[in-house]
DNA sequence: CTCTATGCAAAAACTTTGCAGGGAT
DNA sequence: ATCCCTGCAAAGTTTTTGCATAGAG
């Protein structure tokens, strides 16, 4: 894990405590995180608009989950997503290679019922 | 194409016209539309509502793409959907079988460049 | 001192809900 | 007569924007 000197090295923006934060919380996130998720005393304008320098700076990946959230996370090796419709809980599952001729692919979601969930029916 | 009486005729609802203009468009689209995409007469609440009892039925199948808004079509055959990044359109392709050991995979979203975009750069 | 970051409040965008009137059976 | 459908308006949810203040260099 690095941590947030090694990550924001090349980075442009200031670390405030409010960045150093929301940095702190993905570093440790082993799942896509959006607002709620985060337990920070900032304002939610501060945090967007934080999250969105994060994305510019190609620091942060975000995508949009069923619930109609951003969830982020960062931007680290080549990972699917697997989102449940039962416990709507999102994973990051290994990486699955597609290839569609004269597309690029960047990123995959897949929907479904997860292990959890399949146990429990 | 089916039409409207063989597609709805294990549905509970009524036909009104409503109904029968919405899936009247979802059954000549060829690709997931939103409220917008309609161009329908009727208001908003009645979109999403009869859009809702028909998720209920089983015949019309939603989600959400990166422009926060909900997506329908019909259930058909299975596919993929690809979401394109730059023109933010959104295509079904053909499917793409997934394994992954105790997940139920329901479907599949690609985000990236299509194709079309690709050959402009 | 200047430029960037923050908090608060209001706006924006999309979807849902409450309620009363209309239409179908 | 009843039950379902519809439109209108208002509320709800999440994210964004405007603006004045605070803080870092």
């Amino acid at each position: 894990m690095k941590n947030i000197e090694e990550l924001t090295k090349n980075s442009s923006f200031r670390i405030t405590k409010a960045r150093n934060d929301i940095l702190n919380t993905l570093m440790n996130a082993y799942r896509p995180m959006c607002y709620d998720d985060f337990d920070l005393s900032m304002d939610k304008a501060t945090f967007y608009r934080n999250i969105a320098k994060f994305e510019e700076e190609g620091l942060v990946w975000k995508f949009e989950s069923e619930d109609k959230k951003w969830y982020f996370e960062l931007i680290k090796q080549p990972h699917a997503h697997f989102l449940c419709k039962a416990c709507k809980k999102i994973e990051c599952v290994k990486q699955v290679n597609i290839k569609l001729s004269g597309y690029l692919i960047e990123s995959v979601v897949l929907k479904g019922i997860c292990n959890d969930c399949s146990k429990q029916k």
